[in-house]
DNA sequence: AAGTGGTCTAGACCACTTC
DNA sequence: AAGTGGTCTAGACCACTTC
């Protein structure tokens, strides 16, 4: 249970607090009054606002006080941000639309030296390719091409493949994806881009490329998204310097 | 001196020990053996550990242990990521190109309704509305639009936006930029994008848009960035769920 | 059962801001 | 000088993994 943490139970209270404007002044009572309210550590009480402040919903200043962001009041939306349209099923899912998947290669190929440096391979080893258009309620939305370690999952197969490669991961054989690095552009649509995701030419694709760990920290997949540039939009919160 | 921080000594130290492969089997020593070995307490050993985890360099695993991640030492410069071409002076010199601005527009004009609710104004409040075009090395790489109220800069000048607004505020102001919202797009690139940028009309623009805040919170400058994009890349760790 | 990371406490002392 | 957030300690107890 999750929610039964101090720290989190205390994160949730002040995120109402402060969306029903409980603080009208945009200050938040100092830490130590915190520490008293709610009858913990002021350990807790600073985890719960070092949450709230990562998340931009409030400002510290050392000296000063902690601030509400007025703009959480006006429009919390903003504040579900990171990463929109990951290539990720589930995330697909989450607006509504019905996702779907089109296999389109599926093959053992030797791994490049980019490979090896990227999923920590020898020179001997075998990448599964896995090339796959993917569709939101029909539409096609994105060709991901994913490069996977045969080590790591030797029995994946077509079929397996033509549903979440994760979400089969997490149940079949208990591992999760935790964390990947992405780096994200924009790219003039290839030819095959503009026949399989229906755009002109005029037209581009969001490219996010990068790597999949498991949360022992090997590197699971080598990937490459190009999305129908209408469908990325990637939402970060970025602290300067 | 930040480096005098307990936590930062011992997070560079361990970075250090990782990239020297002091840990061949690349699994970190326990948190008590590494709180005895530096003779601090254990939450100044989690402190950095809990960095060097968001950083993506080790992964932890409750009831495993701590794992340093292979492509660390491989490949470093992977960890430099978060945010490459942000449309920010300072991080356009770290390139080694030389930055240019031209100023292409400077007026003040009503407050529309989305930056009423972005900035926090009120109706009657007005905006400097400022487009540069961002150049490096005489390269044209990026058309700004950025809204910021003059309630908040009454003292803005053709001249002042002509360089860095952000360096100009701490500067003079004492007032520091340390966080934004952004979100990160593709978009095919007008015939203004393609004049200002030279662009064919298929070649795109990168789109970074959204909001810069004063580190008391306040929302400083709406924020529209146009970027050639070949001038766009965003690196980012991301969290799955 | 032993190993290992996660949560939480109570309190000391420091650094920056405001008055 | 008073207010307020930041760093750090020493130690208790919990939760998950491995053997």
């Amino acid at each position: 249970m999750l929610a039964d943490l101090v720290y989190k139970t205390i994160l949730k209270d002040l995120e109402k607090r402060i969306f029903d404007n409980e603080f009208p002044a945009k200050k938040l009572p100092d830490e130590r009054t915190l520490t008293s309210q709610y009858g913990v550590s002021r350990s807790s009480i600073k985890r719960a606002l070092n949450v709230l402040a990562n998340e931009g919903i409030v400002f510290k200043k050392r000296g000063s006080g902690t601030f509400v962001n007025p703009l959480y009041l006006k429009n919390r939306s903003l504040f579900n941000y990171e990463g929109s349209n990951l290539g990720v099923t589930d995330s697909m899912r989450a607006d509504g639309k019905k996702p779907g998947i089109k296999v389109l290669d599926f093959s053992v190929i030797p791994a490049t030296k980019e490979m090896q440096t990227d999923l920590f391979l020898a020179a001997e080893d075998f990448v599964y390719q896995i090339r796959r258009l993917r569709l939101l309620d029909d539409q096609p939305v994105m060709i991901e091409t994913g490069y996977i370690p045969i080590k790591i999952a030797p029995e994946l197969s077509r079929t397996i493949v033509s549903g979440s490669i994760f979400n089969y991961l997490e149940d079949k054989k208990n591992q999760t994806v935790t964390k990947s690095f992405l780096s994200i552009e924009a790219q003039p649509s290839t030819e095959e881009d503009q026949k399989l995701l229906n755009l002109t030419p005029q037209e581009p694709v969001g490219v996010m490329s990068g790597i999949f760990f498991l949360d022992d920290g090997t590197p699971f997949e080598l990937s490459n998204m190009r999305l129908h540039y209408q469908y990325m939009k990637y939402n970060a919160l970025v602290e300067l310097k």
